[in-house]
DNA sequence: GTATCCTAAATTGGCACCAATTTTGGATAC
DNA sequence: GTATCCAAAATTGGTGCCAATTTAGGATAC
């Protein structure tokens, strides 16, 4: 992805694979669950073709974000309440279960680093798109989660947070909300600093399931 | 170089999707790690056509099962050895945090449906290919996860144990091995069935790391 | 006026062909 | 004898076309 940033032409989405641009759309919530993905207005919307749409389609299908009809097309899933709830102990689980790992391995420069991305969220609160926003979450999340020293664990967790984001808009609509989790990360990097690991836990806690 | 083996007699049904026909013979050791898998052998081998080959090669390198290199082809993995220790140490955290569920929730009659399952894994030791084996065990363990009530950790748990079993073979091969497992298995339900929670913890751990 | 059937448009999904890139084999130069 | 370069073969990957299936619209019967 290194050389594609460089050719930076009239449009990025010539570089980016359609995947990952239909994934945002989705989670941005541009295509609202239900929506009919259909094959012609993708090739059109992301100007590409049509094996690439097909590709995209396949994938998020495997990702489960889109349900496959045989024969009469793709739809983005509805949003499943036990299957959110679900995942969100799944979270819990595997987020605190590394809480212990970043206490013991985190290095005061790699503190400072995170209270930078948690500031760089603060920042895109203020003035970022919805897509910034969900970036900066999404970078402060996994370097708190590298921190731990488990990469699979990093790869499988940012996999699972796209699982059930179906609805991000609704969630994250109120400000007030998002002010709270700006507040949050910094309280978990007060906690790092302070080796104090049980109150990372419950903070990590919270911060799952108050969205 | 080693290419793919091509044998026409082992076809079995066209129903199954070729995607699970590769990923069965990857996991069973027929593809060995760092084969080239080549689309044309592929079409040969599972009796299908070139757009079934390509997806199911893309999906199992959405899975991390096979590498994509651009205008090279698809091979095989290699067994990471830090990667397993991570899935392994994912594994232990999931497993053991529903442990407590299992305990608290199993009824007599899946119990007792749990112990069919372990005798049968028992009864693929003694005389079942090493397809039947690794299917009797993933039934073992996917029933048993299923007890814990949350069915997007077993779909999820199914799919990273999956994602580091390139060398089944050679982690299978002794058979006191295979027959400790089948013993853990009963010692489990045996923990359930007392509703020893903290035993049942030990165990799962023990079970995973035995491999 | 309503329900049913039938025809036509649209969409999906598979198939075959072709261009682009890489690898292999051999010939040539040193 | 060894290394380098070039040409031919093989493989990947994309494009376009067409068949199969479904849906929408309208005509007909009751």
């Amino acid at each position: 992805m290194a050389d594609a940033v460089i050719d930076s032409k009239s449009e990025v989405s010539d570089a980016r694979d359609v995947t990952d641009l239909v994934l945002q759309d989705i989670l941005a919530g541009v295509l609202l669950p239900g929506t009919w993905l259909k094959q012609i207005d993708l090739e059109r919307r992301y100007k590409c073709t049509r094996p690439e749409v097909r590709r995209a389609l396949d994938r998020l299908a495997q990702k489960r974000l889109v349900e496959h009809v045989p024969n009469r097309g793709y739809h983005v899933y509805e949003p499943d309440g036990r299957r959110a709830r679900e995942v969100s102990e799944i979270r819990i689980v595997l987020e605190t279960a590394v809480a212990e790992a970043i206490v013991e391995k985190a290095s005061s420069a790699e503190i400072a680093r995170l209270r930078q991305l948690a500031e760089h969220f603060d920042r895109m609160v203020l003035n970022g798109t919805t897509l910034e926003l969900y970036e900066a979450n999404l970078a402060f999340h996994r370097h708190l989660l590298t921190l731990g020293g488990n990469l699979e664990l990093v790869e499988l967790i940012t996999e699972i947070r796209q699982r059930t984001s179906s609805a991000p808009v609704s969630q994250w609509r109120t400000r007030a909300r998002v002010e709270q989790s700006g507040r949050e990360h910094h309280m978990m990097v007060d906690a790092i600093a302070a080796s104090d690991t049980d109150r990372l836990k419950v903070l990590v806690r919270q911060h799952i399931l108050q969205r």
